[in-house]
DNA sequence: GCTGGCGCTCGGTAGACTCGAGTGCCAAAC
DNA sequence: GTTTGGCACTCGAGTCTACCGAGCGCCAGC
């Protein structure tokens, strides 16, 4: 029954469904994608790849159906097809999918003209992402996990605050504060940052522990202004300080959905960066690119679909970026899109920031 | 005729409206605020300060919508405030508003357990009155307009890549990278450095221009990296930096409104931190705390009201807090929650960071 | 194994009807 | 002359019906 080994090119796509099942539940996914309207079996029969009557097509349909790629919302309506059914379509079916070349456009032209600083970069590729797709977008910035410090110092803001201040050498800046009951003289705040860049320079963020921990006690007040920014310096960098994380376009979650609760707790959601964070992170680790519905396992999201690009940067980890939309988002679509930024940010964040021109 | 001259308290609350029909208005509002259907005479009848017929209050609703204070949705439905008749609500009518036991000891937790940064106090401020009110919160922090110059440093990150870090006044620290074509040597870095520092530090924000105008070349090459750290710190300083804003959940909007339409509309003005910036500034400038519906001039958000209430830090402009809600938003408490929450900000900001306690 | 045909199912829409909340007006009462 | 109760009217919302059409499953025939 149905061409159990059909020669055509029963091999990769069809991948156990038989050629024509394939094809059709490819044009099923395809148009509900377009249309958000179950899809009958006539508006599939001349579809690429298919060309039989919609009796066949019915069958097929049918047996689709029971093998759990597709679903009907109420008998005698068309089908739509399950995540199970999206997953089929993005491992086997889909197209690598291309950019149009507005979209293409858009990017280079980002990347030609985008300056200033990481953090900037990093926002305004999420709202480029999120323009490209029509989806809430996140981008994921490199963890400082392999970074070492490069420059510490101690600024006295009052009389009795100071502010540590951290310069890794991946080019993040990070601060805190140390309030102190005693009065802080320049010298002594001096005294403290010599000892601290002596000790910390150019070792990694993890020997941080080692590196401030025996107070080297010169004068009762020295050991307690360093103590102080030790623990400080520990705060910056206990992993406390979730990555930075950029969402964009999380409006466009408006109108993916059409139940209003859906929205709102999609979007709660969002505003979690740590939840995000822990997704996207899970997603790729997981070693995909595509997480479906309940795939990921957070239940508010069970109607979404995840779409997740790495960063690389030289060979490393340097975050990632993420689409986020419902489970009949365009694939191809997204997959390019989240591939071409995520490319891009790992060419311009290995040979660093600044603008290539203007 | 209504008692012209009621001897009650015809004076301030009924503002020439006559104390009955302040006192129905009042109630429609305050009905509606809670129940969101157009409310009907008869549910008005008996409200405090009102206690007539039906019939009276029909007779009192009709010169309230003549005169623009309510409009009826449909002939022979309920009535429904106009921005004129919430406007004359929170001016006269409404009562100062107080916080429930439980959300002031929120409040006062979160003020007695925050630490860390201001971005992070800014943040958490922001969902912490997004709890409070379940409306969009905005925390606005202070501009850096009166600070001045603390610190200026120079750190190198790689051969061709420097990072320009410096400490305002405030506490705050801003960056910007630094490519040049030649190699920078570290002493090199530190002239510069040095330089900047004697020109800069303690000098006020405005005066940057001057400071770093004539470029004091030593060498060649001190004169690049001088000027380019020059216009990195002109990029800084610029006002082209949006103040930092924070926006807090702004998911409560799905539920605020019906329409679809809407909320994606207000969610993507909310995207635009420039616009939530300008709309704030505008509303605190114009002696207001709250617009409604159009009285501020944003088309897209003629069915939001906005609350605002301002930080101010040692008499000085330090920022504001502000609530986007339905304009049937619960007026009184969600000025009562603006209020608290920008006075805890002030006073923490005014001695600064860093917990009272842990 | 595919096809066309037939009968069936159901969701969605349109019209008729009812119900109830609410209005406006008016004459009577205080 | 303000307030009141009463009365007729309006109109939205809900219910019921009928109908249409998209779509399905099944089946006999090619």
């Amino acid at each position: 029954m149905t061409k159990p080994h059909d020669s055509r090119e029963a091999e990769d796509p069809s991948a156990g469904l038989g050629a024509r099942r394939a094809a059709i539940l490819e044009a099923v996914v395809a148009e509900y994608i377009g249309t958000a309207i179950p899809v009958g079996s006539s508006h599939v029969a001349n579809a690429p790849g298919v060309h039989v009557s919609s009796a066949t097509v019915r069958s097929d349909m049918a047996a689709l159906e029971q093998e759990g790629y597709l679903v009907q919302p109420h008998t005698s309506a068309g089908r739509i097809p399950t995540d199970k059914g999206y997953r089929f379509f993005v491992d086997h079916l889909a197209e690598p999918g291309v950019l149009g070349t507005a979209q293409r456009l858009k990017v280079r032209r980002f990347f030609d003209q985008v300056h200033g600083e990481m953090e900037e970069l990093l926002e305004h590729a999420s709202g480029l992402l999120s323009e490209l797709t029509s989806c809430a977008a996140v981008v994921m910035g490199p963890s400082h996990e392999s970074a070492w410090f490069r420059s510490v110092q101690l600024v006295g803001l009052s009389p009795r605050l100071a502010l540590l201040v951290v310069v890794l050498s991946d080019g993040a800046v990070e601060k805190r504060s140390i309030e102190l009951a005693e009065d802080l003289s320049d010298e002594l705040l001096a005294e403290v940052t010599t000892e601290l860049a002596r000790r910390l320079s150019g070792r990694p963020l993890s020997e941080v522990d080692q590196l401030i921990a025996p107070p080297a006690a010169k004068s009762p007040t020295f050991g307690v202004v360093f103590d102080a920014a030790a623990r400080a310096l520990g705060e910056i960098v206990r992993p406390g300080e979730v990555d930075q994380v950029f969402v964009g376009g999380p409006s466009r979650l408006a109108d993916a959905f059409d139940a209003m609760e859906t929205v709102r707790s999609v979007l709660s959601i969002l505003e979690q960066q740590l939840v995000v964070v822990t997704l996207l992170r899970d997603v790729l680790d997981s070693g995909l690119s595509v997480a479906i519905g309940a795939e990921h396992g957070y239940q508010p999201l069970a109607s979404c679909a995840v779409v997740v690009a790495p960063v690389v940067i030289d060979g490393r980890d340097g975050g990632a970026v993420g689409l986020l939309g419902p489970t009949r988002m365009n694939y191809p679509q997204a997959l390019a899109a989240a591939h071409v930024v995520g490319e891009g940010l790992s060419e311009r964040l290995r040979d660093p920031v600044g603008g290539r021109s203007r």
